[in-house]
DNA sequence: GCCAATATGATTTAGACAGCATGTC
DNA sequence: CTAAATCATATTGGC
């Protein structure tokens, strides 16, 4: 199918031609005669780099009004708007936590987007512009299945599709076992396909061979008594299978189970650096250079100094702006590798000719797990740049059984995605949201509302009665939520309305622990003398929706003895913390961050208190946040604490 | 008795979404 | 309750 068959506008039709695209790939064309432009349902679940994104723009290109494009990343919000910007005539707006474009809304734009909890926080507030969406187009749908977020992107959607009754779904996923039954969900009409514009080899090594699917093999040679005695044999696979990927013009990606070991084998690497062209070089040289510009953190000069030599780690203890840089170097092929932890295969499009997983197994708190199937092959899918390798390869590093990982990884189907909505953490907040907004007021409405998502869609939605109704329980003990009869009977007849603070959480987004532990927090320091920065810190540190900072052993002493001189400060007498483990970690954090506020430097702070300058920055933007939502959340209590609104200023 | 090799024990472990306000020159 | 790699310190062993 040619490009300049499909019904699109003349500029647009020269815009794909422009970027070599003159017939579509046979998934895109499936595509098409499943009626992507015509306005009907359609899921993809094909593999990656084989077509989404223009699959997205026909949707939208040819829609009936304005599309909404939804990310599971901020980083993947500024690539795909981006991309789309380039689109002659249409104007792109973007929406996240981070960035709202002027004037984000909808009508304003022929394009938005936005990662999913934002267009979810539009919907809770009544955004108007919902109303007017052509087609809605879902990047990474397989994430329904993630305990933390699916649940969002399953009530969004559902939403949506209530709101909107006769929008155009566009769902895009990677391969999943269940493809059908999401389509089913949507209403979609299913395209499954495997193909790939670039040919995808896959195999499993060990120090002597790579052992690919077809079954022929390369050997490494690599002599293990050469070996310095304290080698490791995986590493050294995986250092050699880079080389000679390199030998032969082609970039790798390497990734390791931890951040710490992403840099070791960088640095590992290093020392394997050959000579390359004096340009090469010399981009390599700018590339550091701003890197070191951006801050003079131990790990930011490390990361230069590896770039220097043509390598890179990548992991989520980066600040964004180096991570950007090495992401971007490593496209212009200014990087030979990337030594990276899992961050990299759901990221933003960072394909290499070699993909070496040389770990599969991760920490999970309770011992270490196989990786699922899935996120393996969102790796090995990053393997083959189109028109610039001739094929791309991923390989499975494991000296000890490599033929048992083939059998686990290679030629399996990956999982099938489960809803995760029927837990309480998830259904808390988003029966309170569905109250808040008014889209419900009885219980069977909620359930009602419920009955459209994914979950429902898998199980009968009668087996959340009984969660629902415990958690409304729950919610009116929480003070967030009013049975407007006065009598607590949990007849159905009783109107639910959420309650002034019930509604503030809502709105704000934090969830119904948080909103609570504010509410208390809020209390207590509007009975104490002096409450300060540190004591408006501890509250929202002390919060499921700040996130923990390890907490050393050896510091462990010293947060303590920090504790009890700041005792008069903080909202929780250190005899009354439910978990004092979890509690000593909140005031680490609400330290740092009073530090942040009084001027430390980030570089001190990442020395002194071992955390990555990327967590650093996570924490002071999240900190912003709840600080913020504490602030309303005071206006509705009539408490006012100054400290609040002046951290804030100071962050 | 000194230093190094080795054993034992302690420490550490991936990632990252969200608010928002009102008038102003 | 279920792990594994790395790092720090203690212990042993060779001379």
């Amino acid at each position: 199918m040619q490009v300049d068959a499909l019904p699109l506008a003349m500029p647009h039709v020269a815009h794909f031609q422009r970027q070599g695209i003159e017939e579509l790939y046979p998934p895109q064309a499936e595509t098409v005669e499943a009626g992507i432009c015509d306005g009907e349902n359609v899921m993809a679940a094909i593999p990656t780099a084989s077509g989404k994104t223009l699959i997205a723009q026909l949707a939208m290109l040819t829609a009936d009004g304005p599309g909404l494009y939804i990310v599971p990343l901020r980083a993947l919000a500024t690539e795909k708007h981006a991309t789309f910007s380039e689109l002659p005539g249409v104007d792109v707006g973007i929406a996240t936590g981070d960035y709202d474009s002027p004037a984000a809304e909808l009508a304003d734009h022929d394009i938005v987007v936005a990662t999913s909890e934002k267009v979810d926080s539009a919907i809770r507030n009544g955004a108007s512009w919902v109303d007017d969406i052509g087609c809605v187009v879902v990047d990474e749908v397989h994430l329904l299945g993630q305990a933390d977020r699916g649940p969002t992107l399953e009530v969004t959607l559902a939403h949506l599709r209530r709101l909107t009754p006769g929008v155009q779904l566009v769902a895009l996923s990677a391969t999943v076992a269940n493809a059908d039954e999401i389509a089913d969900w949507l209403g979609a009409k299913l395209v499954e396909s495997d193909w790939r514009p670039v040919d995808l080899r896959t195999g499993v090594a060990d120090s002597d061979a790579i052992t690919y699917d077809d079954e022929t093999s390369d050997p490494l040679g690599i002599d293990a008594a050469e070996l310095p005695p304290d080698a490791d044999l995986d590493t050294e696979t995986t250092a050699q299978l880079v080389d000679d990927a390199l030998a032969d013009g082609g970039q790798s990606l390497a990734f390791v189970r931890s951040r710490r070991e992403a840099e070791s084998l960088a640095e590992r690497l290093r020392g394997d650096a050959d000579d390359t062209s004096d340009t090469t070089q010399a981009d390599r040289e700018a590339v550091a250079d701003e890197i070191e510009t951006l801050d003079g953190t131990v790990t930011g000069q490390r990361l230069a100094d590896c770039v220097r030599d043509g390598v890179a780690f990548h992991h989520a203890g980066l600040r964004s702006g180096h991570r950007a840089l090495v992401e971007s170097a490593f496209r212009k092929r200014t990087l030979d590798a990337i030594c990276a932890t899992p961050t990299l295969a759901a990221g933003v499009n960072v394909p290499a000719r070699r993909v070496v997983v040389r770990d599969q197994q991760r920490y999970t708190g309770s011992g270490t797990e196989w990786l699922p199937v899935l996120e393996i092959h969102q790796m090995c899918g990053r393997a083959g740049r189109p028109h610039l390798d001739p094929y791309g390869e991923a390989i499975l590093v494991d000296t000890d059984d490599p033929e048992a990982l083939a059998e686990r990884y290679l030629g399996t189907d990956p999982e099938a995605v489960e809803s995760k909505l029927a837990s309480e953490a998830a259904l808390r907040t988003h029966v309170l949201s569905i109250i808040a907004s008014g889209f419900a007021e009885t219980e069977s409405g909620i359930l009602d509302v419920l009955a459209a998502t994914f979950y429902a869609h898998q199980t009968p939605v009668d087996d959340l009665a009984g969660i629902v109704a415990a958690v409304i329980e729950e919610l009116i003990e929480m003070g967030l939520v009013v049975r407007d009869s006065g009598d607590n009977e949990p007849t159905d007849g009783n109107v639910l309305a959420a309650t002034e603070i019930g509604a503030t959480v809502s709105t704000q987004y934090i969830t119904p622990e948080t909103g609570v532990r504010i509410v208390e927090g809020l209390r207590t320091a509007g009975e104490m003398a002096e409450p300060t920065a540190l004591t408006a810190l501890e509250i929202i540190c002390d919060t499921p929706d700040m996130h923990d900072t390890y907490l050393g052993n050896e510091e462990r002493a010293a947060i303590y003895e920090y504790a009890r001189q700041h005792a008069d400060e903080f909202t929780t007498a250190m005899g009354d913390a439910e978990d004092f483990e979890r509690w000593l970690e909140a005031v680490k954090t609400a330290r740092i961050l009073a530090e942040w506020s009084e001027g430390a430097t980030i570089e001190t702070l990442v020395e002194r208190y071992r955390l990555g300058p990327g967590d650093l920055d996570s924490r002071i933007e999240r900190a912003d946040w709840l600080l913020s939502a504490a602030d309303a959340v005071a206006d509705v209590l009539g408490v006012s604490l100054p400290a609040i609104s002046r951290v804030r200023t100071q962050l």
